[in-house]
DNA sequence: ACAAAAGTGTTGTATTTACACCCATGA
DNA sequence: TCATGGGTGTAAATACAACACTTTTGT
């Protein structure tokens, strides 16, 4: 048994090993917008330009585990909503060494966070039409995790994790024209969200956004029925 | 500067290095049914057991390029439609050692193989409902990519490398049902497909699989058309 | 002549879209 | 009282699904 005679490689030492990294494209929602939290690279090369946060998935850990490692320490949070992106795994897409890098996405809300922790790295929130050039190729990865996004909220009520334990339809809403990009009808929506049967209708209501005030509603998510309920946006 | 004052990574030396491999669903489609091919592993552990055609990702390709070199080393194919599907992490994948794996999809024509390429390994072709275990996380690997798969052909006119250069609109048809693994309407399909105006017809009849004879139709995708045609199939 | 696939037409239903309109209330 | 978002209703347009029916031709 040797290499040669065999599709599948027999022996590992004899091929290269990699960096592997993991980079994260952070999803905030404040005041109708999506926000994309940056920080500024703080070594050579591209110093001072603004990067996804990341680090290097370590041995005893899977990507996965490596995101939320790196979500905590970037942003605190814990049992944030992840999901994978894709590879990314030009060899020159770092110039000073040889790094493959798992792209992931995450939601969190905004007013959770602790902005001293962001501000000891000089990280900030951007709008995605208000967005720095990023280094490297993390503007190929927010493209690619915002239509991840996008496609996933056209089929599962997504982004809840972006607004409060109550919100209004309209809160809702609004979320989904910031992650979707374009102006939905109120009626519209409201009647299609709620012919889904999976909000529940609280008896209080927000007096911040209009006189008359809008009932409030909570999702909480059936195991069963989270892959039932069909289309919701069409995509 | 050094690593602990920054969320970004600072030196690379101080991380792990990690083995990473491709491994390749490949699609391969065959009287009504869509394949798939695989290998008998040639070493221990697992030794006979089937798996998906794999290889590591060299110093100086990309991800891409590996999957592309494997698929020409085990079908001798090039220039073969191929898309990622995912990064498998789990530090205990394998038992051997740490080995992170990216998932490819492909999609063939089954009567372009040096079928004594494929025996010299062993290989062979199964349909996806008659398909033995493989090894380590490989099945999840071909339910991934099969849902890929599904999803592109929603909105592409997708596979039509698994047919010959013409193709008549019942092979077509049977293609999707293959891929979606659900039957169409053959009336409303031929409609649907038609409207897109985006096949041309020949003046060829193709005489082997019906008396009256179907036309053939080829498919030149233009790069702009291709993302404007909508939701081909209702998914 | 008839079986079987190719191809066309029709009809009912579901979904999407646009938009009119009433409601409640704080300023 | 009036401007504003909350919420309901309706009607047209489109898309989907089911299925009848007609065409063609090798056997």
């Amino acid at each position: 048994m040797n290499a040669t005679n065999s599709i599948l490689s027999t022996t590992y030492g004899e091929h290269p090993r990699h960096y592997v990294a993991v980079d994260c494209v952070i999803f905030g929602y404040d005041d109708g917008k999506l926000k994309l939290l940056l920080y500024p690279r703080s070594f050579e090369p591209s110093k001072g330009d603004w990067s996804l946060p990341g680090g290097f998935v370590q041995d005893n850990e899977s990507s996965d585990q490596a995101a939320a490692r790196i979500l905590e320490k970037t942003t605190g949070l814990e049992d944030v909503f992840m999901e994978q992106v894709a590879a990314f795994t030009d060899p020159n897409r770092e110039q000073t060494a040889r790094v493959i890098s798992l792209a992931y996405y995450a939601l969190v809300r905004l007013d959770k966070f602790d902005e001293n922790r962001l501000k000891e790295h000089g990280a900030s929130w951007y709008t995605l039409t208000n967005m720095p050039d990023l280094i490297f190729d993390h503007g190929e990865m927010v493209e690619k995790a915002l239509a991840k996004l996008q496609y996933k909220a056209g089929f599962q009520l997504v982004g809840v994790e972006l607004l409060p334990e109550m919100f209004t339809l309209t809160q809702l809403r609004r979320l989904y024209e910031a992650i979707l990009q374009r102006e939905l009808d109120p009626g519209n929506f409201r009647k299609k969200i709620l012919s889904l049967g999976i909000l529940q209708k609280s008896n209080k209501k927000d007096s911040t956004e209009s006189k008359k005030g809008a009932y409030f509603y909570t999702y909480h998510p059936d195991d069963v029925q989270e892959k039932e309920i069909g289309r919701i946006i069409k995509i």
